[in-house]
DNA sequence: TATCGCAAAATGTGATCACAAGAAACCAAC
DNA sequence: GTTGGTTTCTTGTGATCACATTTTGCGATA
């Protein structure tokens, strides 16, 4: 597999593109890029200790994910926001988030809510430690732990690609911890699969989407660059 | 660029890889692929006279698009059907494609119930005529032609993902073809944008989704397969 | 005839290289 | 100091190769 003398280590279950593609998105989804930054294939095979193979294909399934941008340069580079982008994204998502929460529920096993409720605390705590990273986190678990009670669904990787998108403001998040967080839309969620209310869970999504992406000031982001 | 001693012709502002992937995916979206084939990386190569490496970056950026599916094995595949899947996937549509036609009403240019009402007399005449072929190209353009008109939309790339995954299944709507087609949703979603009734232009879209894919009958689809 | 085992072919993956295009740095002239 | 042009460096793209794994083909044996 390799042209390289020294002994792959026996864990080549998982191909080095994947890894490289899982460790790039990871960092995205939790903001760690920032927007307009330029990534380059030889730097993060440099970093990441790979060839420039695995990052290249790597690279291209994050900028067919529209989680990354390519320019007219070939370059690639992590992509800016508008206004416009912004409410389009928001909408979509509650476009898929709704109809995979109330595929969730049909799929449900019994011990969902009691999982959602873990994370959702744990959320609570990193609020309250003013721990942004880990609210970013606990965030990501408490939607994607209720979207994958679905399996195979064919909404979820339309969502991964939605929150990719949003992932690099995901940090602005972080300025307005503890602030706007008036209602927590995570409970009635909660409450609402408890109930069994596709309804009711379907309005708390909706809500909590609309409420997290309405409290980011507007002036503070850096729309409508380039 | 190559190591070909040939000189390269040149129109190379698009990539090799680029060119490989517009080809595999029109034939994907128009049921060229039958489900289950298997798709070789130096097969496609060979056919069509390029190295592996654009062949292997477009298969991978359709598999990321689930287009095709990545075997255990790393095999390419064309995705088989599910019922669940299959009804997972016209939800999808209605919910994002509902949505596009929102967003394309609030940008469309005048011309846009005109160019639309064309496309759909073609594809009447391709009924008529009984070609099948020219049917599903023609809804193709029809729909995208639509969604097209809000540009940059967060939607479109989501929506291309569905119907790539419903294309291989699109050959079955030519036995149906003339046949369940009793009331014509496109003429109905063209006086909705022609009266500016963006709610009418909801109801036309998803009824057009779900009866042309109710109408597929449930018997002879390939479901259910391994 | 069916089945097992081994060899051969096929296939995906990753590394490396050559080349072209673009970006950046540099230097000279005014 | 600023500008214009040349050189150097960086970067993306595609081809090719080596290797590991899987699949296939074939023949021997029961």
């Amino acid at each position: 597999m390799s042209n390289d003398p020294e002994e792959t280590p026996p864990d080549m279950l998982e191909t080095t593109q994947e890894r490289v593609y899982r460790s790039l998105r990871w960092r995205i989804m939790r903001g760690h890029f920032k927007p307009g930054r330029a990534v380059t294939i030889r730097g993060l095979a440099e970093e990441l200790s790979v060839s420039m193979t695995p990052v290249r294909e790597a690279l291209r399934r994050l900028v067919s994910e529209q989680a990354l941008e390519l320019q007219s340069n070939r370059r690639v580079t992590v992509p800016g926001m508008t206004h416009e982008k912004f409410r389009d994204l928001a909408d979509a998502r509650v476009a898929l988030e709704v109809l995979a929460a109330r595929q969730a529920m049909r799929h449900q096993s019994d011990d969902l809510a009691d999982r959602l409720e873990a994370i959702d605390n744990e959320l609570d705590a990193a609020i309250e430690a003013g721990d942004a990273e880990a609210y970013i986190d606990r965030n990501i678990a408490f939607h994607f732990t209720l979207y994958q009670e679905a399996p195979g669904s064919v909404a979820m990787p339309l969502i991964e690609s939605l929150w990719l998108q949003i992932g690099p403001f995901m940090h602005l998040t972080r300025q307005s911890l503890g602030v706007t967080y008036t209602e927590d839309r995570h409970t009635d969620a909660i409450a609402a699969i408890r109930a069994n209310d596709a309804e009711a869970l379907a309005r708390a999504i909706e809500s909590d989407i609309r409420d997290g992406m309405g409290s980011l000031p507007r002036e503070q982001l850096p729309f409508d660059e380039p």
